[in-house]
DNA sequence: GTTTAATTTAAACATTTGTTTAATTTCGCT
DNA sequence: AGCGAAATTAAACAAATGTTTAAATTAAAC
């Protein structure tokens, strides 16, 4: 799949459409206008524009195959390797937001039937590695037995999503002034806040 | 706001529809269809699409009033105010998962810009609440010194969200056959994951 | 320089969209 | 029964939608 400029950025243009007005909100006038392309374009370069919902998954979720797994080997200890798994799973999330979004809204929605299996098949990748350094761990006595791994996911992106979802909200609760505030936060505040709330709960004993 | 039975079916449908396909994606003839009214009745009854989403937002929000405020009055003690805190909390949500579905959507979205005072004072009234319930933690030294209040209600809506969002991926890993399994799970392991996460945070020293 | 293909354009296309109109029916009231 | 307001209808409306067409322009190949 060689893309040429225009088509990059007309992908790039319905990234941010999509992700700010929702695919059935965004026409593909919009985006042509926006992209500076005429409107046939976009039926010329993608055939129509749910084709091109479908190339910009693809697109994008190459890039989500994340570089999680030498994190194993690192010499590390298990907290610091959760530390580390956390730390890049929500940098990397962050600077994807908006095919998150998309790809989030469109999974639960009726409309469409996407192929998600590239996607599933990344989620199931992490959630491998991530069983991986808690077995790690457990073996190591340092963290508890019971451990339900396929909710430990939920939490982490979870609270990402729904910190992000409702910027609106805490720009008002916690006063951000500046949309680089707000992200510096997520970068700092939110991410310790995760690690530490993932910690804790291997370690807790009831 | 006295509504009959028409209007109710339509906000109904409404509800449906908007959380299944999104605001955009449904049509008003969508709507009059399912709810068997002819389509002039939506302009007819509510003025205008636009106007219906509003005052369905609005009867909603009206329900989403929990009755959380005498938890801190029962004779429980902090951990046990903290898990009854989330399983009410995510019981209410999940009761109401179409009208939250419909709002993380248009809340995050540039298209509209929605009355969310109602729903931001809800919010801020729960997390009073739940700062009581903390601070009465602290004072007995059952929890630690530094928490990051407002960072809690996103793990606890957050975690639900992405796995309720998630379900076609969660069904894939925990082989859920039927949606009720789906629903049980949330009821229970859900519920007891996230009041585990929470607990094990309040008393998590670094 | 001519030919061929790829790109780009404005216009047209058929649907679908939300909304309004104007006529009709239904219902409560006296 | 007869009046009047409310409810309901089918049809029409203009605007916006995704897509296609056919002509014009550009670029590449020979």
């Amino acid at each position: 799949m060689n893309l040429n400029e225009k088509q990059i950025e007309i992908l790039a243009v319905a990234e941010k459409l999509f992700a700010e007005k929702g695919f059935d909100g965004t026409s593909v006038r919009d985006i042509s206008k926006l992209a500076k392309v005429n409107v046939a374009m976009i039926s010329y370069y993608f055939g129509s524009k749910e084709s091109l919902l479908e190339q910009l998954i693809l697109a994008r979720v190459q890039d989500l195959k994340i570089t999680l797994e030498n994190i194993f080997n690192e010499n590390l200890n298990p907290f610091e390797k959760i530390d580390k798994f956390i730390e890049i799973y929500i940098r990397k999330i962050d600077s994807n937001r908006h095919i998150y979004k998309i790809m989030h809204f469109e999974i639960s929605s009726k409309k469409r039937t996407l192929d998600l299996e590239g996607f599933h098949l990344i989620k199931k990748s992490n959630l491998n590695l991530l069983t991986k350094i808690i077995d790690d761990g457990q073996m190591q006595n340092l963290f508890k037995k019971n451990i339900n791994i396929a909710l430990i996911t939920p939490t982490i992106l979870g609270t990402y999503f729904h910190f992000y979802t409702n910027k609106c909200y805490f720009d008002g609760i916690l006063q951000f002034k500046t949309d680089l505030e707000f992200d510096n936060y997520i970068k700092n505040e939110l991410t310790t806040h995760i690690q530490l709330t993932i910690k804790s709960l291997l370690i807790y004993e009831k």
